[in-house]
DNA sequence: TTGAAAGCGCTAACAG
DNA sequence: CTGTTAGCGCTTTCAA
């Protein structure tokens, strides 16, 4: 058996950083290395006595755990990785609100990089996380660069759970087999030209997001678009400017205020509806007399002007909820996780409805 | 020399998630595993040929490296780790985005947990932070609990950079030696009331934030409440309720508007603020004519409201790269990262210009 | 209930 | 320019 005292002093010297490990509590302890272990992941299987020394030990050292450590050599990985656009933006913030609480005591990490929307940026992120050897991948959209998708491919075969939220087509098969939460994009579209056309508006607008790489957003465009056609009406889509988009939205207003023609007015986001609903106010333009009105995501400030604003409430928690549980099944059952269409539900309020 | 393959075919059978590993990328290449180690961490120290080899080797593999097996064997952390209070909170989405813009390029990676804005969150939040064994620990505050607070003592002792952000008081002592990059909210809660005597008041009211432990609120209503006095001023310090920030600000000017002598309301937030405006005009409450109002964070929506909303610009995003700067600079020199004071602007517009 | 041996995937140090 | 040796801190058999 070798000395403690100058085994513990040329540990000191050599490479690793400087914090205590399970080793110095185990000489701490007068245990070894496993009995410690042991203790912190199952206490039961310890005598009581060993426990109280070790526990002793383990403060009196300040004594962290290394998950480094322990995941490679354990190799099963405790951690959830997660890729969101905008970790910021109010949409997307409930989103990973659930992912957390539904993963909290689950003994799961989260570990989550925004993309800015950008795939390319997705791309880069994804490596990254992959090189914490998730057990799970949670990623937005179904839109990917092909050496993403091909790194997601890779992961799956690797038998991680991979989950792509807030996108689920109705129509569209996934050839690759990833689990989807989250609902139809242009199926909403519908239903936002729906609710206008049902208004008796024949002439309607969709203001896109402005930025490019909303996909989700240009679905909804598309899906409006589409089924105000099928009802034989009038369509335009135009885009929003970039940059803040309250201001965005009344710019776009103040031209629709030209387009005399148009007489409502769907928005990709409640940012930009806002803003116009604010500018309409500024130039007298009446909502709804004038121009209807309507929103996509319901937050907050929507409810606070007058009229309030007609929305879409898309289940933002709730698919952070349930791409929680779906990962945390699959990972406990070794099973694929499984799909899930979600609710995205029109909410009327004064800005949409006929006077 | 062992057998190539039997050796690989024994490895597949064994521990570990079956990823490719450097092994692999090795026996594809026909090189040994510390080249392709130096090829991905120093690609011009190896000859060019075998390069071309090793980078198909790794590309035909999907190889993606382990950074727990390369942290861990290294013992350098490429690791930043950053506790927040609220990751969707419009306040500090700005300021993570300076953090992760500041720390882009630098080759390490962020590691970001919220608190959720509760201290005890926060230790527990820490202890799992550093099981990854970060090179350097962002907080938000000054306050945290004791053993929180040991933790922190810990790290610092065995050369973690440690930054508290968003709190710098000017006045205090750091007796912890940890860096402090942030402003003074005393200081700033008394240039708010300053600013509301200078227009005229003398009786104010201060409405803190319904988050009990959002001490730097708290802090504002001090200075601010301290200053009035000062100057002679009545000043009343009120509580916001919780849930909705807009319509807690409604429920505020409600009462409010009862307390006739009240001319002038600071608020914690921007959204309590906007809240209170939008209220006071619902009832016909002349602002800044009868009743001023000045908030706190300068969120967008606050410009689009007629008056315009007067606030405190906190340097959001300046918090987030000063943090990044001071960390990058603390783990590349060794040196204990420096504190910074960055100025928290006001900015008048016309919900608090005298008539 | 506790320990010994081996190894997770990678890298520092030193040869050659 | 490339390889050998040893070991990061922890966990998994398997044995005592």
């Amino acid at each position: 058996m070798k000395s403690t005292t100058s085994d513990d002093a040329n540990r000191r010297q050599r490479r690793g950083h400087g914090r205590p490990t399970l080793h110095d509590v185990a000489d701490a302890a007068g245990v070894t290395r496993i009995t410690v272990s042991r203790y912190i992941r199952e206490p039961g299987k310890v005598a009581p006595e060993t426990a109280a020394r070790i526990q002793a030990a383990i403060e009196q050292t300040g004594y962290v755990p290394n998950h480094q450590a322990g995941q490679l050599a354990s190799g099963a990985s405790r951690i959830v990785a997660a890729l969101i656009p905008n970790v910021g933006h109010s949409i997307f913030a409930e989103t990973i609100q659930g992912l957390t609480e539904g993963l909290r005591d689950s003994g799961r990490e989260l570990l989550l990089m925004a993309t800015g929307y950008s795939l390319e940026v997705e791309e880069t992120q994804l490596r990254t996380l992959l090189g914490w050897a998730p057990g799970a991948l949670v990623v937005t959209g179904r839109h990917h660069t092909a050496s993403a998708l091909q790194l997601l491919r890779d992961a799956h075969a690797g038998g991680t759970a991979v989950v792509e939220i807030w996108d689920h087509p109705e129509h569209e098969a996934n050839a690759e087999g990833f689990a989807r939460i989250g609902f139809d994009h242009r199926a909403v579209g519908r239903t936002m030209a729906r609710h206008l056309i049902e208004q008796g508006h024949r002439s309607l607008a969709y203001v896109d997001s402005g930025v490019a790489e909303d996909y989700r957003a240009h679905e909804r465009g598309q899906g409006f678009a589409a089924e105000a056609k099928a009802a034989g009406a009038q369509v335009k889509v135009l885009p929003a400017g970039t940059g803040d988009a309250f201001d965005a939205g009344r710019a776009v207003l103040r031209g629709l205020g030209a387009e005399s023609s148009i007489t409502a007015a769907a928005f990709a986001n409640d940012h930009l509806a806002c803003g116009a609903l604010m500018e309409a106010q500024a130039l007298g333009i009446a909502v709804p007399g004038r121009l209807a009105l309507l929103g996509f995501g319901d937050f907050p400030i929507g409810r606070q002007l007058t009229p309030a604003l007609s929305t879409m409430r898309p289940p933002r928690s709730e698919i952070g909820q349930a791409a929680a549980e779906a990962v945390l099944e699959a990972l406990s059952s070794g099973e694929e996780p499984g799909s899930r269409t979600l609710p995205c539900e029109l909410i009327v309020r004064g800005s949409s409805i006929a006077a």
